[in-house]
DNA sequence: AAAAAATATTACAAAATTATTAAACGCTAA
DNA sequence: TTAGCGTTTAATAATTTTGTAATATTTTTT
C-alpha cells in the first residue's frame, strides 16, 4: 500500500542527460536531484536519498573516486548504479559491485534505467527513515510507529496508514474513495463507512491530535497542522 | 460533477502537422490548440490543458526541455505524448512509454495518434496542482481548496464547485442551465431557483469578491477578474 | 412610471452525510 | 478449539448541506 516517497541522485556532467534521467525518473515517481559534477554531488547531503546514478567518466573527479569517498567518508550505505560509457570501463568496475550496487552501460534506453533502478530499489530497502510530523505526533516510516511525546500510540495497521496518508498529505482533503483506494488492498470491497469508524476509532486514540483531522461533507478528511 | 471538454495542444515545428492532428483530434471531439515551437508553447496557460502532443525535435527548444521547464516552472502534470522523427533521435529516447508519458514514431498514422491520445487521457486522472486565482482569492484545485488572503474559506462542495466553474469562465457569463448540469448531479432534478440560493450562500462566503460575480437577467451569472 | 418578470436574500425544513457506538464476524496464535 | 484482536456491518445520533418557500429587490417590459 502506501510507499515512501524515493529520492534519487543522478550525477552526470552532461546536463542533457541528467535532463532525461530526471525527468523520466519523476515521471515514475521518484523524487529526483541532479548534480553535474562529482564534486557538486558530494556536497549535497547524501543521506537523504535512496539511490545514487552515477557517471563514471566525468571531468575532474571520476564517478570511481565520487563512490569511494562517499562510502568512506560519508558512511554513504545506499545502492549505487554507475554509468559506464565503454564497455572497457566495465573491468574497473570488478570489486566495486558491493551489495546492492549495478551499473548501466552507455547508451542505454530509459526503459532499461528505470528497470535497474526499481530492482536495486527492491533488494535494497534502504529507505531513510524519515519521519513526518506535527509537533509531538511522529510518525517513523521505516518503523510504522507513531508516537504522541515520545510514546508509542498503539494504532492498528489500517489506523496507521490512515493517519499517515492524511499526514503525508497534510492541508489536503483525501475523499474517502482516495482512502478505501490506498488503505484498502484492491480486491476486498467495503463501504466508505468503513473509513469514518476508522477515523473515529484514531482520532480518539490520538486524543487532541484527533482534532486536526477535520471531515468536511463532500470533500473527506484533511490533517491541519 | 465538473466535467469539462478535453483540450489538447499541440506542439510542432511543421505547420502541416500541427493541421492534421489538429484537424483529426477535433473531428474526434476534442478541443484543440497548436503551438510551432516549444518557446510559443510556454507562453500559453498550459493549465487549461489536458493533454500536450510534444515534437522532441524542434528548432530553438527541444521538446525534452520544454517538456521538464513545463514540469518545473509551470507545475504542469498533465500528460505529454512525445513526437519523435525515426532515426534522428537516438537511443536514450527508446521506452519512454514506460511512466504516465507516451512516444509516438514519426511517420506515424492517425489513428494511432487517436489511439494513443485515448490511452493516455483514459489512465490519465492526473491531479493537477493547477490554480486559479483573482487577486488573494485563489483555488487549489488539487486540494479542493478556496483561499482568501491564504485562508481557507469554508465552502460546501455545491459552492466549491460553482465558484470554480465560474472562476474558470472568468469574463464570461454562465447560464443557471449550464451551472446545474456540471454541478449538480444528472439524476437530482431540481429548480433553477437553486442556483440562486447557493450563488447567494457563495457571495456572502466570499466576502467582498461577492461584488465579482456578476449576475445579468437572462444571462446567467459572470466572474469579473 | 407602473406592471411584470426575473433575480436576490433570508429563514426554515427536509434530506443527505457523517460521527459514534455497539455488536457480529473472522482471522490468528496459543 | 478458543481467546483475543482487528475489522466490518449495522443501527442510531448528530451535524451539515441542500432545497423550498416566502419576501424583498432589481431589472425589463409595456
Amino acid at each position: 500500500m502506501i510507499e515512501d516517497d524515493i529520492k534519487i541522485l543522478v550525477v552526470d556532467d552532461e546536463k542533457d542527460l541528467c535532463e532525461i534521467l530526471q525527468f523520466n525518473l519523476e515521471s515514475e515517481g521518484y523524487e529526483v536531484d541532479t548534480a553535474n559534477s562529482a564534486e557538486e554531488a558530494l556536497k549535497k547531503n547524501l543521506h537523504e536519498y535512496d539511490l545514487i546514478l552515477l557517471d563514471v567518466m566525468m571531468g575532474g573527479m571520476s564517478g570511481f573516486k565520487a563512490a569511494d569517498t562517499m562510502r568512506k567518508q560519508k558512511q554513504i550505505e545506499i545502492p549505487i548504479i554507475f554509468i559506464t560509457a565503454k564497455s572497457s570501463e566495465n573491468d574497473l568496475l570488478t570489486g566495486f559491485n558491493v551489495g546492492g550496487d549495478d551499473y548501466i552501460q552507455k547508451p542505454f534506453s530509459v526503459k532499461e534505467v528505470i528497470a535497474r533502478v526499481k530492482a536495486v530499489l527492491k533488494r535494497g530497502k534502504h529507505t531513510s527513515t524519515e519521519k513526518i510530523s506535527c509537533d509531538t505526533l511522529e510518525i517513523d516510516l521505516s518503523r510504522k510507529l507513531a508516537y504522541i511525546d515520545g510514546r508509542i500510540i498503539d494504532l492498528t495497521r489500517k489506523e496507521f496508514d490512515i493517519l499517515l496518508l492524511l499526514m503525508k498529505k497534510k492541508g489536503s482533503y483525501v475523499s474517502r474513495e482516495e482512502i478505501l483506494d490506498r488503505v484498502w488492498d484492491d480486491d476486498v470491497v467495503v463501504t466508505e463507512r468503513n473509513v469514518d469508524v476508522n477515523i473515529a476509532r484514531l482520532r480518539k486514540k490520538i486524543g487532541e491530535y484527533g482534532n486536526h483531522i477535520k471531515g468536511k461533507t463532500g470533500y473527506g478528511y484533511l490533517f491541519e497542522e
